[in-house]
DNA sequence: GACATAATCGAACGTTCGTACTATTTAACC
DNA sequence: GGTTAAATAGTACGAACGTTCGATTATGTC
């Protein structure tokens, strides 16, 4: 029982990789079992179907998000302070090289949002989650006066979202060596907005 | 020669139809031929390659693309009406019922990011004629005095590019009823931080 | 209407796809 | 170390993939 799960983390591992490039349907269990060494029927007997391999696909990657770049935001204080941390991390995170072909999720959310399933409804909760995450994270800073009450923190993170997308495909597609300068102002210029008429207004803008 | 084109064309059209929802890649020329009523030689006789059919798709996606954006928006004055009208003209496009899976630019943009080739030298060569022509009606309405004559129009446009993106994914994937009007508040937004400071900035302010 | 040519079809190619089954090897436990 | 179960390999499957080629039908031209 224990070799098969390291094998079965070393396989999903590099179909994690394989996915980010080809994308996830395109991942195909052969090439996965050469690329892995494996024999086809050896690799498949992990899982048990493509769509159950996929799914571990984006469930390491989710794992692997919640490491680099939630987990490590709450060293930061909450509010202003860890909201700026994640958003860093995230930059971090969609130029990592380990995921050589960019975020995994962009990737999947175009390719599967057309199409009904387990694997889109993953992908709707997974993004929800993270908008969660971004929204609460603003809430906070609504709460410490930081950012004005009257702020829409869904619209917010929907934006913070926005701005990422772009970034993701100033970096992939276009290769622009402004793109993150680009998102880096779209992000400073949104933080100011929601700093408008804030309690703590010119205290914040002090710091910055 | 004349009835070739003719089903050259009907093909194209379906295959767009076909592409936008399952992906430029998950194209097959099987299921094209199938849906079209036509044997799968015939049809590959058109076009000789898959690659050309999927190049062939993504010119008429250009096609459609410039009389439904752009073409409608010399009508307005040029500058900053006719900034809005473009905008305003690329929502309908994204939202466009005869674009049953959504802007087909947007998803294989998103495919064919690591890969090379023609198709991905098209998908750039695209993006970046769109953003100069928003760059261009930006330049413009600088030109007019309507925004600050500091303003870096590439970032504008990038800054367009990324609120639309951020609207295609509220829309497509998480299917948000408020996708539309966060795209719209960032917009407006991103008009407001352009023409503050801007010689006509009461002015413009005025009619808005 | 005959002729040339363009358009389409039918059948088959070799691969690869995901999946199913049965062996065989390997690892874990007493 | 032998036994049991887990892990992997092997083989095969039907279907779909893009592509080729020769035959056949339809079209446009004189």
């Amino acid at each position: 029982m224990r070799k098969g799960e390291r094998t079965r983390e070393a396989i999903v591992d590099q179909a994690l990789d394989l996915a980010t490039v080809r994308g996830l349907e395109a991942l195909s269990i052969g090439t996965l079992a050469t690329e892995t060494g494996m024999s086809k029927s050896g690799l498949f007997a992990h899982f048990g179907s493509k769509e159950a391999l996929q799914l571990a696909v984006l469930e390491v990657a989710s794992a692997r998000f919640a490491a680099q770049v939630i987990k490590p935001s709450r060293d930061e204080a909450r509010g202003l302070r860890r909201l700026i941390t994640l958003v860093e991390n995230w930059m971090a995170w969609a130029n990592s090289e380990t995921l050589s072909g960019g975020c995994p999720f962009v990737a999947a959310q175009v390719e599967w949002d057309d199409r009904e399933g387990p694997i889109r409804d993953y992908l709707v909760w997974a993004q929800q989650t993270w908008l969660g995450v971004l929204a609460a994270a603003a809430e906070k800073t609504v709460a410490q006066g930081d950012f004005r009450d009257d702020l829409d923190t869904r619209a917010f993170a929907h934006d913070i979202y926005a701005i990422a997308l772009g970034y993701h495909n100033a970096q992939r597609l276009l290769r622009d060596p402004n793109g993150e300068k680009y998102a880096r102002d779209a992000f400073r210029r949104l933080l100011k907005d929601a700093r408008e008429g804030a309690p703590n207004a010119v205290a914040s803008a002090q710091t910055h």
